[in-house]
DNA sequence: TATGAATGAGTGTTCATTCAT
DNA sequence: GATGAATGAACACTCATTCAT
């Protein structure tokens, strides 16, 4: 875990990781890369972090929770379902292709041999407002009685890949396009 | 005469690499666990495959092809666009979930140092008939009028998401939460 | 700070080089037995050399470099031409038998896949004062007026087999050889 | 010990050995390449030689006998010693430039880990007329009493130099060139 | 704390040699 | 005998981690 000493030092580690992965996954990602990139020696690195299996997985943390910072930060549960729904999608969508370095480095994580059990438990805790917007959606009738986890797959499977149509860079996704996916997303588990 | 090349020998290769990389990804992918898993010393897998990448590479087309095989092998062109949407839904889905090493090994190809260009566009000619298909739909006006990548994005992001459910193994995918996970595809697109 | 550089690994890795090369050749130089017997781990020497070839290439200037300043250092070309050509016939013969290692270096460095063009032309350039100095004979008219390239190899020929005579230790090579070795040389030359 | 199977192949084999030991030493070696190269199988190789080793040693004892065969063969002892001198001189010469691969396999091989002993001294045994021929000048008092060795550093030092020099292919030896180096022989023996 | 040289186990790959055909 | 696929020990080189400064 880092220490409190310098969190900037910590930043740039986690920005410096992330721009790694997202260029050649992890497969590429040397700790001494990483170093040169956040701009400290090696040994540094190992102030901060005790491994590379410590720093992957708090980076995991980190972005779990900055993602879950910005889908909910002006969130508001007494909002009406489909409002909040709307909000969400497109915060989720907005956060992914502003960064989709997150998104890459989750997809390399959950197959790497760094994961940790807890950290990826931790984690996912994060996003329960989700589950839990969802759940009222079906008690309130307004989407159909699936398993939260079918609903899920269909929802995020597709943000995801719109990030990654997004982040590859051949097509331009314009404000009419995000419409039209959320409008399918919407046909999709509306009841 | 010496032996002969052995084709089986390629296969056994490619099925050990699968498991491996569905085991730790990428990353934890070695020359030397692939020859042991196959049970190969690891000089012969170099007689097969010049070096590492091209090991992946052409797996990655053989993945491509196999898939597009299973896909398509009773698909006729004269049946209706619903029936055939239908029938290929279902096939993704169940070979998906039936070799779920497919996807993992396809998720991690895209990120790694070890892609080359022209594998990855061969590969992805394969499956032009999916997108033709649609095309079709859109022009017997059955499904929205919106561009083959964000359809693509919306149905495969989603069986994507629901093959990783299951091979994740927490969750128990039944015949009903196919059709409702197909009902669910069908709405998003459907006109 | 870390620790610096030191110049002294490199000298200690130049002379394990040259200690296995006459040992075994080229073809039993291993790069883990220069480390081992410059008394580093492996991955050091890759911090001062970036592969074999780099190491081989360098080890050669460095010779060469050597060998002349050896040769040279109390040289004066204002002496007359046969004290100057008698001192340096010593000074080559005394230098190549007191390193007989660098000879052999050479003799393998000029046969083989490492050689780098640009660095054995560097090296030649470094003896350029022995052409000058049998140039010099041949204006003085006080040697025979032949192509450099012959002369040279007159007396550079006998020399590294004196050399290779005297480090196989199979007969011992006195002052009065020297002296005799000399006679002929200058008799082969002189006008 | 090459059986007597089929004495073309085993040859073609020391050509090849050649070939390839004039291109890049004994370090780029290997034995696929010289049965490809010998356009055998790598297995056929080992038919005729045990290893590659005795590959090695067998063809330096061929090479030793075949120049011997080449300097001697029209040679008469009773001829003068200087006749013979001179001759032989020149059939060293004319030999080396002819199969310049012998001379820098020979090279290679005094400094390789595969040298045998007893292959050594019994290809060394077959140039004992040489010395032969130079004990009878010193006995008729025709050339310096200087011992053998040192006559031998002299003479073929030179030779071989000037086989190297003609390899290498940046000077045009003549016929002038070469009375001109025999000059310079035997003006440093005479008496 | 910060540095980066040093370490050495581990990786991809080669190649002498064997062996099934 | 001839073939060339198979073997696995070895080698060049890398990189996570340590440690002297």
């Amino acid at each position: 875990m880092a220490r409190a000493k310098d969190e900037n030092k910590v930043i740039a580690i986690y920005e410096a990781t992330l721009k790694l992965v997202l260029e050649n996954g992890f497969t590429g990602l040397k700790m001494s890369k990483v170093a040169k990139e956040a701009k400290l020696a090696t040994g540094t690195l190992y102030i901060y972090f005790k491994d590379k299996e410590q720093l992957i997985n708090a980076l995991y943390l980190y972005i779990k929770t900055e993602q879950t910072k910005q889908y909910f930060w002006d969130y508001s549960e007494t909002d009406s379902f489909v409002s909040n729904f709307r909000k969400l999608w497109f915060r989720v969508v907005e956060v992914g292709m502003k960064q989709p370095e997150y998104a890459i480095f989750m997809e390399q994580y959950y197959r790497s041999p760094f994961i940790k059990e807890d950290s990826k438990v931790q984690g996912e805790a994060l996003i329960s407002p989700v589950y839990q917007l969802l759940e009222r959606g079906k008690a309130e009738q307004l989407i159909k009685d699936i398993p939260l986890e079918l609903l899920v797959c269909q929802l995020l499977g597709a943000t995801n890949e719109l990030i990654n149509l997004h982040q590859e860079g051949n097509f331009k996704v314009t404000k009419v396009h995000l419409e039209a996916m959320f409008k399918m997303s919407w046909d999709a588990i509306k009841n």
